[in-house]
RNA sequence: CGAGGCGUAACUCAGUUUGGUAGAGUGCUUGGUUUGGGACCAAGAUGCCGCAGGUUCGAGUCCUGUCGCCUCGACCA
């Protein structure tokens, strides 16, 4: 029977196993394949196609707010690492010691990065010694290595790539703004471009990067209700100038520490969009990062015509600049239905016999199913408005509306677990700023402060946990 | 690191209880018929049963050890 075979190559449900559900897509996307070594994975050219696209725009973004490429090395000696205390506490657990062939006896043990501000601030150390040379805004993209427990495609590898951006600046007004600045790139690109809903935040002390002043992120709401932080924004004082003995002579020739910066997002940004708008047919692309923005399916191909009007339609497709692929393969059409959604394709061309006879052909959206006709001198244009403007647009909607529907405002502890009944989600809550409340909460709960919102509401005035006057709203969640 | 599960064909797994010639479906190759939601027929190829010891006339199956992977927790991009 056919449905019975359609079971056996069926992904899981998102209902019945979330978690089964994510991995199934890695793998029948063809974005991943697991390797001998645990929690490192080959991504494969499907899913490294949507990081070079992640890539490609970011780095635009960022040469746009004048950043440079840089490279540094993989490798840092301990006694580098060690400079800044709070930021070696923080990493040493899961840093990866290199040991190496030859006679070479080394004092100073080397690490492969799990981060790189240490050695950004050894060469600024050495490149900074005037007001003049300053800022530096230094970005690189590449692969930092720290030893997880446990591992999951994209959301936590052992090995994964990403970006630091890495600035310095002649004062803590220049770099605060930095921070900021970077945050809301990152934010801009989660919403336009990968059409998935944040929220702008600062971390609580206690969940702040190793080393830094103040945290900021930005928080994505899962399919599942569960909380992931889609990119961070750091600001570093003058801590690490202080540790790595980076100091310049200012206009009245005095001797001065800069401030820096850190940021970052990493190909996690992947396993957001599979979990944001995946659905239980597979993966769904937003168009900005879709390797295959449409594909045309033809239909009978082997009848007189079809193949050479499909290759008209993609070419058509192909001068509007869009990203366009034609499946003429011998797989059955429905076959090739089932792969390209699986695929996560945002638009999909059906022409058969039928529609050439009519001059029409059929343009199904991936996010929301729909199909309809459209004559073939139309569609092309008709594809990249949708590409363009209705799909990233329809997409964050129901995206904010998943998160609107799984948030939460309460004003007590119970009120959290009563709203929790309901699937996990977005908890809006009031906080007195006590480290203990924060911990009693998720104690409580089982959610956890995800950030300090900047877009501030008065859910009362009251500390949800000891009932003390509250300093400031937070977004809790379950984090990934 | 704690708890659970699993390692047999490219993939998903059966076979392990009770030791006796290595199995199925999918996929792959070839030929033909098909094509509007994972098509059909026919013929074919594919195995260090994770690894190492042990018990035995004989081990995928029993014993010991080991390595790896997956899921869930705690921690983290």
């Amino acid at each position: 029977m056919a449905k019975d075979k359609k079971m056996v190559t069926a992904i899981t449900s998102m209902d019945e196993d979330f978690a089964q559900w994510y991995t199934d897509i890695c793998k029948k996307a063809e974005l991943v394949e697991y390797t001998s070594v645990k929690g490192c994975m080959v991504i494969r050219p499907y899913g490294y196609a949507i990081w070079e696209n992640m890539q490609k725009i970011l780095d635009g973004m960022f040469k746009a707010t004048g950043h440079e490429n840089v490279c540094m090395p993989m490798f840092i000696p301990e006694s580098l690492l060690q400079k800044e205390k709070d930021h070696v506490e923080g990493f040493a657990p899961e840093v990866a010691w290199v040991t190496h062939g030859g006679n070479e006896k080394l004092e100073d043990r080397l690490c492969v990065r799990p981060t790189s501000e240490t050695l950004f601030c050894e060469h600024y150390s050495n490149i900074v010694h005037s007001y003049r040379d300053l800022p530096k805004l230094y970005n690189q993209w590449v692969s930092v290595v720290r030893w997880e427990k446990t591992t999951r495609p994209f959301l936590r590898s052992r090995e994964f790539l990403w970006q630091e951006g890495h600035t310095i600046h002649a004062t803590a007004e220049e770099a605060i703004e930095e921070t900021e600045r970077m945050l809301n790139v990152y934010a801009d690109f989660c919403e336009k471009d990968l059409a998935m809903p944040v929220v702008k935040g600062k971390k609580t002390e206690s969940d702040k990067f190793a080393g830094a002043v103040s945290t900021y992120a930005i928080e994505a709401l899962m399919h599942d209700g569960k909380a992931l932080q889609a990119g961070t924004s750091h600001y570093f004082g003058d801590g690490f100038a202080k540790a790595f003995d980076i100091e310049y002579t200012d206009k009245d020739n005095k001797r001065v520490f800069p401030h820096q910066t850190s940021w970052g997002v990493t190909t996690r940004l992947i396993g957001a969009v599979i979990m944001t708008h995946g659905d239980d047919s597979g993966l769904v692309l937003p168009p900005a990062v879709a390797p295959v923005q449409a594909v045309v399916i033809p239909i009978a191909q082997h009848k007189e015509g079809v193949l050479e009007k499909a290759g008209e339609l993609l070419e058509a497709l192909k001068a509007l600049g869009i990203r366009a692929k034609l499946d003429d393969s011998e797989n059955s059409p429905g076959w090739k239905f089932s792969e390209y959604e699986m695929k996560g394709v945002p638009v999909r061309i059906e022409i058969g016999p039928r529609d050439i006879e009519e001059g029409n052909c059929i343009v199904a959206t991936r996010y929301n199913g729909e199909k309809k006709t459209v004559a073939i001198a139309d569609m092309p244009v008709l594809v990249k408005a949708l590409l363009e403007k209705d799909i990233p647009e329809g997409m964050f909607n129901k995206a904010a509306a998943n998160r609107a529907n799984r948030t939460y405002a309460c004003t007590t502890i119970d009120e959290i677990n009563k709203a929790l009944e309901n699937g996990d989600g977005f908890v809006k809550a009031m906080w007195c700023g006590e480290e203990a409340c924060e911990d009693e909460v998720k104690e409580k709960t089982g959610v956890g402060s995800r950030c300090i919102p900047f877009d501030q509401e008065q859910i009362s005035d009251k500390c949800v946990c000891c009932g003390k006057p509250a300093k400031c709203m937070v977004y809790w969640g379950k984090a990934y």
